[in-house]
DNA sequence: CGATCGTTTGAGTTTGATCAAATGTGGTGG
DNA sequence: CCACCACATTTGATCAAACTCAAACGATCG
């Protein structure tokens, strides 16, 4: 039977990493707040406010983004069902960013007592909060890469796998795709292109067999061939549990 | 008469946010181990090694950087004098990147040990290591959205002032400018771009009269052009100490 | 059944890459 | 001290990737 609770995508995402007791996942499961549905689109948190916890995204699909003065975007992370924005969000006085959602999500929030609460008294789940901000900042290393030296085929290519597999470790992916609620011009702010060049490189990707999106999913036709014309290594996602060192005494930052 | 350490500019850079009592000072002083020059290029933490403590450059120029199966790098952060690599650095097994030097360097480590020493034994400490970590980030959210989003121009020009408020925060610049003992091809796998072209964007910088690059230093002409041409806003760095939450009890992540 | 938003396509332009070669500079060893 | 070498900078010429502008086409939704 599955686990009904509203963020078990996030527990089966930590469980990538750390296998969480009974009473770690019951703890989780009670500090989170009621899930809150947003409509495509909207803020969850702006630039230059303070957050008082942290979202957890239930379902849909969120991102960060950043705006120049002038208009333009870039999109600098995505939040798929299971992600949590970091645990340390709320020592920072104002986001240097938004957040927002790019489709109709459902979103539950950890408030910042229960957070100061389970790190307290939950090592295992400290540590998995931290393997949690390490993955997205490798994923954010790989964004810098990916915008700095793939061309535009490799880039979107690059950034399928990764949703793929993310989606993949938290079950919502089937061998023939997932899903992709994101229009071409939002792809666009993320691979930083202009829309017109993303469709002309997705009816190019479909060209040659590896994948074809349709308005809100991504049909994967050759995972193999996509994974080699990104060159997409998964290890950053660190997916295995075996990514990271398990001694739990090892370090003091990871003990509150 | 100043501070002899060996550390000293990491001292003064952690200060910039939190206030460290004598004995946290002295503390974080005899837990750095002997400064190690380095020559130009040197690795100092490859891809796929595991750290066993935390590098500070004491003085000279070092980047994290990453390279794909064919050869192009994209550098994705600079460690000037008296930063340290991030604190967590040996939670991970792996690293999925390499640190390197970019000119001659030294460097202290702080052995593993004493690192988790200290994050138990002061919790201001800890705070000051993660706010490094907090501001890192934030710089590699800027580094994303330059690449991404801002033209050649633009983009030399915001590295530019990144580096000098960054030197500037541990005294390492003048009115006048700073060092950057960076070559055009070490800048073109910085911002992205060519060497040809980073030849043609210093030049244009020049002409413009904002700055001028000599081999191993940047003259700043202008900076308040400089700075709007680059759209340039350096609260993310979080300089000021008021960016964060000063609340010594506000989270138990800062606990040790 | 408009209206709005997203996708697709074409044509022309721009930015920045590539290739090639000349010029400058610093260091090293004879 | 000079000759030489390796490397870095600069410049020119050409090319290609990606952008912009513009318009048509297609969905989806009150």
């Amino acid at each position: 039977m599955p686990d009904p609770s509203l963020i078990r995508l996030l527990i089966r995402k930590l469980e990538n990493f750390a296998e969480l007791a009974e009473d770690e996942k019951r703890a989780l499961q009670e500090a989170a707040g009621p899930v809150r549905p947003y409509a495509a689109h909207e803020d969850l948190l702006r630039e230059g406010e303070q957050a008082n916890g942290v979202a957890v995204v239930v379902s849909g699909f969120a991102c960060r983004h950043k705006m120049l003065p002038d208009g333009r975007r870039q999109i600098i992370g995505y939040f798929l069902p299971g992600d949590m924005c970091d645990a340390r969000v709320f020592i920072l006085k104002k986001m240097d960013h938004t957040i927002s959602t790019l489709a109709p999500s459902s979103v539950s929030v950890l408030p910042r007592e229960a957070i100061i609460e389970l790190t307290s008294k939950y090592p295992r789940l400290t540590r998995a909060f931290w393997w949690n901000t390490l993955v997205e900042e490798a994923i954010g290393r790989q964004w810098l890469v990916s915008i700095g030296q793939r061309t535009a085929l490799e880039r979107v290519a690059h950034l399928f796998c990764e949703v793929y597999v993310r989606l993949q470790s938290v079950g919502l992916a089937t061998p023939e795709g997932c899903e992709l609620p994101v229009t071409q011009s939002e792809l666009a702010d993320t691979v930083a292109l202009s829309t017109v060049h993303v469709n002309r490189t997705l009816k190019e990707l479909r060209r040659v067999g590896l994948v074809s999106m349709s308005s809100k999913a991504l049909s994967i036709h050759d995972f193999a061939g996509l994974r080699a014309l990104a060159m997409f290594d998964p290890s950053y996602l660190h997916l295995e549990g075996d990514g990271l060192i398990r001694d739990r005494a090892s370090h003091a930052l990871l003990k509150p």
